[in-house]
DNA sequence: CTGAAAGCGCTTACAG
DNA sequence: CTGAAAGCGCTTACAG
């Protein structure tokens, strides 16, 4: 199916009475030609329905036409809306996109990319879950980072020349932390995710922002941050009630949208009324926030897609192979609503 | 980058002293070789950090193990759900994923199937915006619905020898229906969703089984049914307001989970406590879903995904070129909670 | 402006 | 078991 019914543009030229190379120059508006053998071509391939064979063409002119993403979680919102921007922005350029999930896994991580530089995309989108060169295997770092044109957003990976498109981790959290310092509260913990015991540099970045606050208010360096993967729901559960049993906390940061549910599940449970005996900010507005009046920050999502194309394409139809660091960071915006309360002891 | 540096099986060859074609039988997998010339290329193809050209590959063996994937709005997570079950499964069986979305716009969904046809993919997942393949222009029919292997999934197109998987949404519906008219309620008003005034199959199946059982109940046989662009935030605020205001509403049904964000909101305004002054069910259970109870319609996003992906696989591996109708309806699961309660005037 | 030939990197018959 | 040749469907020099 979809192959051998298939016509050529062999079978174009025929009909068009042209030699193939000139069957070609039509249907691709390449090279010179007469309007009048344009036209016959055009329309023979029309008649034929001719579907041109893009694999062909890519062969030939070395180049796919393609751009992969990959990303570490698609059924979170905050990279589905990524994804979402980057497909639109692909496509008005040009670009298909050919998407991998690599669920927070490294091996599947490496895995993906090599798949795709054999599938010669011309570009790579990658939210990694490597924080360092280093950890990565040498074998994949010259055949492939050093191959492809790379564009990192969200996470970036030390040590490579890409730019990396990320947004304010480490200011925002510090403002959010300083906001509800603000507010009067003294114990204030985070709750952050984590993939087989690794945290991301997105959330590390966070936990940083949050400690400097804290430090700055003279409330302690450590503060008080926990990670769950929040795939394993009754661990994570477990783990939302040792931080709610054990330790003095009227305040929670949330650093990963995909627990913000469990969390308050539990916090229901436990009849922790938001915001009068718990202050809750998280991280990623969520359609549900407004009505629940939950304090968030909100990623700007549509441009970090957005931008991380139009790097890559630029990347892509640049003449020289110039390879440069440049950390791109855009702003988040801190949405106040009613989920952080003055406290009282 | 990543081409003009990259080897080919031709320097493995040459490298390990043989014909390229040996070189691509110990790589590939394929014909006959001896165990000790196999292992003399698969060593030099290491050492020359060797990654193969599926392209090359794709022309020749006439197939690209990739499946396209065509979604009207991937920002749904109902759809986030699907396409990230489709990608594990197809990754899984060796396919990787193309992905589409095409904005509930007709002439999008067009110009990427055709797109994907001339990348060659093996075959095509399709949630279509089309309801009758007498609305798709001849030329597709022809040269794309007909000569790719096609499974639909949550909208099918009438008229087509393809497999269609879905889930049960005439029965859910009427059900849902039937569950808030037993508890007393005769005013009940649904909230589906439409694009440029087109309501799409799904949609039009539950305002089906939902009219199906006021008539049974003898509550008329129109019953109170708009549909929104929810992406048009201003329009859709309006309508409610509108639906509110000029009708007796006492219970909702929102039959897509976009709505849902926006008609918390205006209830909130209106000052209508869920479920004191308005009952509530939706369609497709969200995160926030159990913390806000909310009376839910779970659908198996997975299960279509993982079906859509093995029957398409199915029928892209089979010998034949057997094309039949077949629907497959998924049974949804009703998750009962709190927002709906028994009507008193 | 047009055509014949070569070639992109593989795999598939065909010999040996 | 291995190699030389042909070919997948295009595009790119090279002639004319």
């Amino acid at each position: 199916m979809g192959k051998e019914g298939s016509i050529t543009i062999k079978e174009v030229a025929k009909k068009a009475g042209v030699s193939v190379a000139t069957a070609g120059r039509a249907m691709g508006n390449y090279g010179r030609i007469s309007e009048e053998t344009r036209q016959r071509v055009l329309k023979a391939a029309e008649e034929l329905d001719y579907v041109p064979n893009k694999l062909a063409q890519s062969m030939r002119s070395r180049s796919t036409k393609t751009i992969a993403v990959v990303v570490p979680d698609i059924q979170n919102n905050f990279f589905g809306a990524i994804v979402a921007a980057m497909e639109q922005r692909a496509r008005e350029k040009g670009y298909a996109i050919l998407i991998c999930n690599t669920n927070e896994k490294r091996e599947l991580e490496l895995d993906c990319l090599e798949m795709l530089a054999s599938k010669q995309v011309d570009g790579i989108l990658l939210a990694s879950t490597f924080v360092d060169k280093s950890e990565i295997p040498g074998r994949y770092v010259k055949s492939i980072f050093y191959k492809f044109p790379f564009v990192l957003f969200d996470r970036k990976i030390n040590d490579f020349p890409f730019v990396s498109i990320l947004s304010d981790n480490y200011n925002m959290a510090y403002r959010v932390t300083k906001y509800i310092i603000g507010l009067g509260h003294t114990d204030i913990a985070t709750i952050g995710s984590e993939k087989e015991h690794v945290v991301s540099n997105t959330v590390k970045e966070r936990e940083a922002g949050y400690r400097a606050a804290l430090r700055e208010a003279g409330l302690g360096h450590d503060g008080l941050s926990i990670n769950v993967d929040w795939k394993e729901q009754r661990e994570t559960e477990k783990r939302l009630n040792i931080l709610l049993d054990y330790h003095k906390v009227s305040a929670i940061i949330v650093f990963n949208n995909s627990i913000i549910g469990e969390l308050l599940n539990i916090l229901n449970k436990r009849k922790l009324i938001i915001p009068d005996n718990i202050s809750i900010a998280t991280w990623d507005d969520e359609e549900y926030d407004e009505f629940l009046k939950i304090t968030a920050v909100k990623q700007p999502c549509k441009k970090m897609g957005e931008l991380a194309v139009d790097s890559l394409i630029e990347r892509i139809e640049a003449d020289d192979d110039r390879m440069e660091e440049l950390t791109i960071t855009l702003n988040s915006t801190l949405i106040q609503r009613e989920s952080c309360k003055i406290y009282r002891a």
